[in-house]
DNA sequence: ACTAAAGAATGAATCGTTTCATGCTCATGA
DNA sequence: TCATGAGCATGAAACGATTCATTCTTTAGT
């Protein structure tokens, strides 16, 4: 019933080993005998157990990937970048969702960790890095993905997020808006904290500017339009004149909020910049100002480090070389009424 | 250097089936021991080799899923409902993305087949379902997504597209359109079809309405943009008075080409209605009418069903059973003048 | 004709976990 | 006192592909 080498090998009359050659080296082995072997593997239907394959070999071929929110069309452009470099070098992307909690992000990094993967990459759900040592101390390399390592110990693919905050603060500031209010996702994530980093940085460079902090328990569309309707409920000379939001998740969800049911104009009433400029950003209701960052590239690269770490002299290179850093771009659109 | 379960029953003093048993079946060993295992496996930092574990047990504890696009927000919730189900049966789930490309979806399917996966989920990337029987045959059932099983053989979890289509278009005709344009993807992709059929039984039932149809290489908003370039450069009477857009990827590309640039307004020289209903529908330029499907429950029912293949008895079940379909529905927003 | 070297093929050992038939100990009841 | 059985623990065998030192075969060179 089982099919494995050991049949192939007596069906084309030669050795176990053979076979191995066969399927891995074959360059080493005659052309006769390669054909042979490869009539009796299709007569069969052998199919190899990469199991066994890999518990040998004492690897995987795979790396993993942790992200809060596979929904989320910027995660999504992140994974397949990063499932892009990973084909080159001829390996699978596992994926996991975090779900932004750190507990899941644990029990995914223990399954990659059983499996055995190359390494993983990672965008936390939260600032607590400690308990990665856990597994970088094991020997399973972590690249740490749209978000920066502090030190030496992890390498990083990282846009400049407190930039990014401060170009989209700025911009608001520039046409003419002082009320500003920053629609966040939960502090402890990282992106969240550092786009608010920047968008202070504005608000400070400008006397009279004031900046409110609205925080959602999460970033999705749904909490946005929550965050929106609150907005709304307010008397108008309460309200801000201008939002930045901390994804473009939360400021679809805004402008939902805003464009139906209550009568807030956007950009007239209050000005709107989003983050990450995703696919859909550009045709929203009101077209959608963006802080643009190049998602698929971070995957990309965050696998390509990877690579290297694992193949190359392994924590050697330059520090530099080991935690990159983007710079975002701000895309200007009508919500901001530019 | 290697840890496994040899050393951790040295330091505890104890035998290796004995450390195997307090890893599967700790009610089976006394309290103390277990902590005393327990104990040396933190010590050590002991990690299960889930490759042995697999190649004793013969099988791994993850499904396959294989979908055209995860970068597109449907696919992406069909992905989180399976993952909420798998992880209830405490089972992974492993992502290829075949881009609507038979070969890719291949060899996605082999590789799982390598990894002995239980089962896969499979939204094909085009009618060609005989190539499949291979699989099947060597006993890694397939459980198709959003895609009815033409007889027996396969299971699968489908909504009824061509219902869908139907809706679509009956809805714009009642609006008073005569002039419809499908915008579609590849025929051969099955949905993509039968949408279209649907589409063609609602104007075949009023007498003078015509249906034109747009193939795009791929549903992607990219595509639909040079779509609507595309009817944005003909005469104004030569262009249709309604669009049925295939997704509503292509339906937010063509929204975005008919909103900038050309001067064309939605609903009134064009009525538009998408298909999937995904989050985005609701906040474009003008709130897209779009054929809802129950993404999420699709994806979670795919690996119920599969779930049900494998414990179950094998192949019995009613017909009736293994072959779900699931009814769209119409969400009419300002797009269609609804 | 004989040796050396190159080319092919071999198959036992190995990876780390789980299983399971077997053995040991101790308490209970006859 | 002895038999019985329950409760634990044991450790060799098995899973299936790969590796590598070894053997066998052929060819080339002198």
């Amino acid at each position: 019933m089982a099919v494995g080498v050991k049949e192939v090998a007596a069906a084309a009359g030669v050795s176990v080993g053979t076979v191995s050659n066969v399927l891995n080296r074959p360059d080493r082995v005659p052309e006769g005998t390669v054909q042979r072997v490869q009539q009796a593997i299709d007569q069969l239907g052998f199919v190899r157990n990469d199991a066994a394959r890999q518990l040998r070999a004492g690897r995987s071929r795979s790396i993993g990937l942790v992200v809060p929110d596979i929904g989320n069309p910027f995660f999504a452009e992140v994974a397949r970048g990063a499932e892009d470099r990973a084909a080159d070098a001829g390996m699978t992307v596992l994926l996991g969702n975090s779900d932004e909690n750190d507990a899941r992000q644990g029990a995914h990094l223990a399954l990659f960790q059983e499996q055995r993967v190359n390494g993983v990459l990672l965008t936390p759900a939260s600032d607590d890095l400690a308990s990665l040592r856990r597994f970088t101390d094991a020997g399973m390399p972590i690249v740490l993905v749209d978000h920066e390592a502090e030190e030496g110990a992890l390498a990083s693919v990282a846009v400049d997020d407190r930039e990014g905050g401060r170009l989209a603060v700025s911009h608001l500031l520039q046409a003419g808006r002082r009320r500003i209010a920053y629609v966040s996702g939960p502090r402890t994530v990282r992106q969240v904290a550092q786009r608010l980093r920047g968008a202070e940085d504005a608000v400070a460079a400008v006397p009279d500017a004031v900046l409110e902090v609205i925080e959602q328990p999460s970033l999705t569309v749904l909490q946005g339009r929550a965050a929106g309707e609150q907005l709304a409920a307010r008397a108008a000379e309460d309200r801000p004149d201008a939002v930045f939001a901390a994804n473009d998740l939360l400021a679809v969800g805004l402008l939902q909020a805003f464009s139906f049911g209550s009568g807030i104009r956007v950009p007239e009433d209050i000005a709107m910049v989003g983050y990450d400029d995703i696919d859909f950003a550009s045709a929203t209701v009101v077209p959608l100002s963006s802080v643009r960052q190049p998602a698929r590239l971070l995957g990309w690269t965050g696998v390509d480090l990877l690579l290297k770490e694992l193949g190359g002299a392994t924590q050697d290179g330059d520090d530099h070389d080991r935690r990159i850093r983007f710079q975002p771009e701000l895309v200007a659109r009508d919500s901001s009424g530019g």
